[in-house]
DNA sequence: AATACATTTGAACAACTGTTCAAATATTGA
DNA sequence: TCAATATTTGAACAGTTGTTCAAATGTATT
């Protein structure tokens, strides 16, 4: 389809009709755009990305990744709140310990893909 | 690797000279992953979403646009900039209107991975 | 040159974000 | 129970962001 071809002059007091379709058709339902654009937003820190990369392999404990990161304890427990929140990360306490890591694979290869598209 | 077996307890003054190392090697250089977060903060707004998904498979002026998403043309310009700064979107001009288009294929695959992601 | 139209730009504003600090909570061991 | 340690929480702050409005720019037509 060549949307081109049914696509408005902007001077046209009202949208075509079939552009309107079109893009009703193609977008994903509001709820579903929020989520998405929510979910990158988290992305969207560089402190969040490297906590996300220090866990890469590992799981690691609050005051580890303040310590690898340069960063206070207390900035790192916010981000990791916001990644829990997100799913992103998962945890599990041993004692006064708290361990942090991954919370699927699915985080790999989002950052991957990200980082392809910045090394071209 | 097991990093757990080399990270420090919390009470150490020093992080264990193996961790820090293994950060160091596995963390990108700090200006890739500035670069990294920036090109997530571009998608983590619904309104450059929204402008990406009509553009999906088609080019359009701003005011279509902005007629589709039911917004002001001056916010989508504004919008349309930083998604041109961040070489997501291109343009040509065509007498008084000027189309945007997607660069490349790459954003279609970014969009459809964190579409999976929150679908799941 | 003058008008009309599409788009861009800059300033202003409210809303949001990330960090810091201080205080609270949770857990362990003496 | 009390002290020590690890983490969480909430308030405050500066810095950033997205939208609106008004004005400027660019292009085509008369």
């Amino acid at each position: 389809m060549n949307l081109r071809e049914i696509a408005p002059n902007c001077k046209e007091e009202k949208l075509h009709p079939s552009l309107m379709e079109y893009a009703g058709a193609i977008m994903p339902e509001e709820s579903k755009l929020f989520a998405l654009a929510d979910l990158y937003k988290i992305f969207g820190d560089s402190t969040r990305i490297k906590i996300l990369y220090v866990l890469y392999e590992t799981e690691l404990c609050v005051c580890d990744i303040a310590a690898l990161l340069g960063m206070q304890i207390s900035a790192i427990s916010h981000q990791l709140r916001i990644l829990k929140q997100a799913r992103l990360v998962k945890f599990r306490r041993s004692g006064k310990t708290v361990y942090y890591s991954l919370a699927d694979d699915h985080i790999h290869s989002i950052l991957g893909q990200g980082m392809e598209h910045i090394s071209e």
